[in-house]
DNA sequence: TTAAGACCTGAAGT
DNA sequence: AACTTCAGGTCTT
């Protein structure tokens, strides 16, 4: 089995495992021992997921679609080390998915040193982006719609059990998120079962443009951060918020702040004045606000490139430090 | 272009 | 115990 060990000391600023994976920012990964969101782990649990499922488009753009094997992945945070486990070598999967090359001294250097954020960094150094697949993100944050994180995580996981490829791994069965095919094939009723409410149209609504080749969230991928979160909203309940975190989740636009509730509580509390009463320029204020001062790099004269880094933070801090304390 | 209401559901709070 | 509120919003009118 193919296996491999990461030592933390070559990660630039090192790794919190459970904040990456358990800060509601990805949903595609299960802790082994059932408690996610629950508490804080105890031990080194081990957190698996489904890789190389998806369904790629070639990367000619002519070809179409080209199905993977799906395989399973586990890893955990030792003392020293991110341990993974596989069915194929998942070494790059894994510094990829975690985005084990992020040099967050680096990111958080010269970030804003506001009470809020200087705190949100504190309470969990080492909390990394993911870097996810697109339609599983797409699916997921529509479906994160009035949910909590919890929910969100198990709707997540429902529609892999009922509709994606099983992998058997170490005498257990794992399912792959369903590709575009496999859930644009099942019915709303169906997914108002499972538990999805009024989300369940939009899933499938979306789903069938998807398999359709009427779009892909990798669309968007390439345009100007603004232009790529108009282009997302074609997905049917895809509205500006869950637009962003597609584009921070998956398509690798780390300036991109999604303005959610605990967001727009930090803004309320403290940043007022960049309540522009609108998403559109609010997000620009906030996004300014998280940003790093610069000699006049931008119009705002702020970099706001990792905005979307230190916004995770503060969400992540803001919805969970009352249980924590 | 902006602004209320409706919308599934179940866990958490009175 | 019944009832209200709320949760990483979006769509419709």
């Amino acid at each position: 089995m193919p296996t491999g060990s990461i030592p933390i000391d070559t990660l630039p600023g090192g790794i919190d495992l459970y904040a990456t994976l358990e800060s509601g920012q990805s949903y595609l990964w299960r802790r082994e021992d059932g408690r996610m969101y629950e508490d804080a782990p105890d031990g080194q649990p081990w957190y698996c997921t489904v890789i190389g499922g998806e369904t790629l488009r070639d990367s000619d753009g002519t070809s179409g679609q080209r199905p993977r094997d799906a395989e399973a992945l586990r890893v955990r945070q030792t003392d020293e080390a991110i341990e993974w486990e596989s069915t194929t070598d998942a070494e790059t999967a894994v510094r990829t998915l975690l985005r084990l090359d992020d040099d967050l001294p680096e990111i958080f250097e010269s970030a804003p040193d506001d009470d809020l954020v200087e705190a949100s960094y504190d309470y969990a150094r080492g909390l990394r982006l993911v870097d996810d697949p697109p339609f599983p993100t797409l699916i997921a944050f529509i479906c994160s719609q009035q949910m909590r994180v919890a929910r969100i995580h198990s709707m997540v996981s429902t529609l892999a059990r009922e509709y994606g490829d099983a992998v058997e791994f170490r005498d257990r069965t794992y399912h792959a998120f369903p590709t575009p095919d496999q859930l644009a094939a099942a019915t709303e009723s169906e997914l108002r079962e499972l538990g999805l409410g009024y989300r369940a149209p939009y899933v499938v609504r979306t789903a069938e443009m998807v398999a359709s080749g009427e779009a892909h969230p990798r669309d968007a991928a390439g345009l100007p951060y603004e232009d790529a979160r108009e282009e997302l909203t074609r997905f049917v309940g895809v509205g500006d918020k869950v637009a962003d975190c597609i584009l921070l989740f998956s398509l690798g636009y780390l300036e991109a702040v999604p303005l959610d509730t605990w967001i727009k509580t930090a803004v309320e509390e403290y940043y007022p004045e960049c309540d522009r009463g609108n998403y559109r320029e609010t997000s620009r204020a906030i996004r300014s606000a998280f940003g790093v001062e610069t000699d006049g790099a931008s119009d705002t004269g702020r970099d706001d490139a990792y905005a979307g880094y230190v916004q995770t933070y503060v969400f992540h801090y803001l919805r969970t430090r009352d249980a924590a304390e």
